[in-house]
DNA sequence: CTGCCTGCAAAATTTTTGCAGGGCC
DNA sequence: GGCCCTGCAAAAATTTTGCAGGCAG
């Protein structure tokens, strides 16, 4: 499973590798990570992986495609494992819960409003900030 | 003018704020600054204004509404003025150019998806990122 | 005068890179 | 064996902070 996606991606089947793809995988309620994060549920599995090949991992899992990069606020990056349908992202800024989304009629007004200024769309990221219905009532 | 802006903000008019402002008020195609590159325009005007100043002046303008912080792919902040009217921005990915947009039918569509998700929008970000017209045809 | 401001240097944060050793094919 | 891969430590890049002196009000 895992093995063939990174094969796929041109990368050879080693264990740090194949261990963060299963972490982003894992889908839980976490499907948004952060590259420390990533690399925290790794020593807490006891592996012996150190940060700086997280990094280069996701890096060259983002360029395979196999995963998404993003850049809330706050600073650092966030990754997510690309499942091939694009969404885009509503973070609360005070638990830091992620919900995604897709809107159809945004989406088409990107593409309209890109070509009317003269620019050839290739990527875009929209993200919406607010209070989740949990943190609300704090 | 500009002292005037400051001193509502709740600053000291000090000859780093209001050069700082200055620039970014200096709005001819570059609305859109790195704190960097506010602080080598400084320099190029001769001025002797440490970048760790431009960083803080830049933030409490940030906190008092002057002016809003972007976060767009590249990993550095970009500073521009708050012409009181919101709008959101396209990136070109070959030569930097940003442009300016606002689109109703957009902002409707957000505050109703975060409404759906249950959260209480607060702020939102939309880049678009493409080639621009000129760099299209290189 | 008093307290906010500033420049400088050092620290903090996040991410990248160099290098030497190891393992897969 | 060759080459890709990894851990570690050092480097980079961006932003923040501590401190001692200065200036606005």
């Amino acid at each position: 499973m895992e093995t063939q996606e990174i094969r796929n991606a041109g990368l050879k089947v080693t264990l740090p590798r194949v261990k963060i793809l299963e972490i982003l995988e894992k889908q839980g309620e976490d499907r948004h990570l952060s590259a420390e994060k990533v690399y925290k549920i790794l020593l807490a599995e006891g592996e012996e992986i150190g940060l700086a090949t997280v990094y280069r991992v996701l890096t060259q899992f983002e360029a395979a495609g196999l995963v998404e990069r993003h850049h809330f606020e706050g600073g650092n990056s966030i990754f997510e494992l690309n499942t091939g349908s694009h969404h885009d992202h509503v973070v609360c800024i005070k638990c830091g819960k992620v919900d995604e989304f897709t809107d159809e009629i945004i989406e088409k007004r990107q593409l309209e409003i890109a070509e009317r200024l003269g620019y050839n769309l290739t990527e875009h990221s929209l993200y919406l900030y607010g209070y989740c219905a949990d943190c609300k009532n704090l």
